[in-house]
DNA sequence: TAGATTGTTAATCGATTAACAATC
DNA sequence: TAGATTGTTAATCGATTAACAATC
């Protein structure tokens, strides 16, 4: 792997965030899409879109994209005419973040929040390998009907290590979730998306934790609304 | 209200965060924290929050802080002997981000995700008031022992008008939240949450869209693991 | 072609960091 | 007190925006 220019974080955010939408334009059968398009879509700038685009050459080197060569605009295609070719561009994008060889994830915890999880279609695109979910309850456990393997909690140290489980999806209670990351921080997890409603400390710096909160969201939103309500009058 | 001082994003999205940690360490009888203790617990560096917090004192006026006294520090408190009082700092976030005053929120789709929302704790605290939830399906609601006053989804725009609902949460299957989200925002809602796997259109630029995507904290996770993956080696 | 759209450079804007005097 | 910690100013750093020539 060569050490190539490493992206500004919110472009590769952004990157990531269109990447996605990129999938499901592909789906409703276009072709292309301009930057504008684009724009109205993600609710970011155009011009935004372009920069952020503009770093996909970057370390990609030459063989991909040589000399003057665009990174693929103009090919007819659409109706609309002109914009990125849809397909190219989510190559190029899922490249540069490293989407292209599949990650290993697990669940852990099988209440109502982990089973919506569990049923996603996402592990059925193959990018994604759910390769293990985890419960307290054998009763639980027993009564889900699923592809994917199921474990008893006590063993997760022991499967994570086993199938080298890059990211770790905890859908605890809150009183479990400290104790759950540590375990999985031990048995050598990179990556924690953490759904419980808790702030959650890890030590290690090698480890990257992503919190999703609804009380944030809905902090965040209500920040946003009271400053709107400010302006307004 | 007056037009106080808008917070810069990253600030104002810091400071919801550092609210209900600070709600947290209250809950373990704690007093008072330094800001470096909010350094490890948010992985935030200690000036940045010194800093987040300086801009509390703007706007507020002399009401509360006259002349040059501080944001509260110093009272003995705790163990800790100094640090930010825990109770006074948390108020005077909540006032600043205006979450002082309860904000009505409903919730559409009772499926696993639907009813992990439902049973959080958050709704018995008082700030957000869950007003209503909705379904399709009669039976789900009859089947569903809850307090929230249960609706079926054809009732949306009625119940969401006649309660002033501001805040819509979206966890109904993927193929509906665009159509679940243009009758909240025709219903006159100010802002939604969206756990459905879809990239929401809104046009309407009063209302807020908070996207929540495992797909996107996945590819975001990942990317970050890769470029870890290059410098390593 | 003419109009639309990209790709990139340069200028602006804003956020983070460093540093330190003031305070407890 | 002495050590720790805050609060704020100034310097740096980085991201966004504007603008436009190049391209289709």
């Amino acid at each position: 792997m060569k050490k190539d220019s490493t992206l500004p974080p919110p472009t590769l955010e952004r990157l990531a965030r269109l990447y996605v939408l990129l999938g499901k334009l592909q789906n409703q059968g276009l072709q292309a899409v301009s930057s504008k398009r684009l724009s109205e879509l993600l609710g970011v700038p155009d011009h935004t879109i372009r920069k952020d685009l503009s770093f996909l050459r970057e370390g990609l080197g030459t063989e991909q994209l040589t000399g003057k060569e665009k990174t693929g605009v103009g090919k007819p295609g659409s109706g609309l005419g002109r914009g990125y070719p849809l397909e190219s561009l989510r190559v190029l994008i899922g490249a540069k973040l490293g989407l292209t060889h599949p990650r290993t994830a697990c669940l852990v915890g099988l209440g109502n929040l982990g089973v919506a999880i569990l049923n996603r279609r996402i592990w059925q695109e193959g990018v994604y390998r759910l390769v293990a979910a985890f419960d307290l309850s054998e009763n639980r456990l027993e009564l889900l009907s699923t592809k994917i393997p199921l474990y008893h909690a006590r063993e997760l140290e022991g499967v994570v290590r086993k199938y080298r489980i890059e990211i770790g999806i905890l859908t605890v209670p809150p009183e479990a979730a400290q104790e759950t990351a540590d375990r999985l921080v031990r048995a050598g997890i990179r990556g924690i998306i953490n759904f419980a409603p808790v702030v959650l400390t890890v030590k290690s710096n090698r480890v990257l934790v992503r919190n999703v909160s609804l009380a944030g969201e809905l902090n965040i939103l209500s920040a946003y609304l009271y400053q709107q309500e400010d302006v307004d009058g």
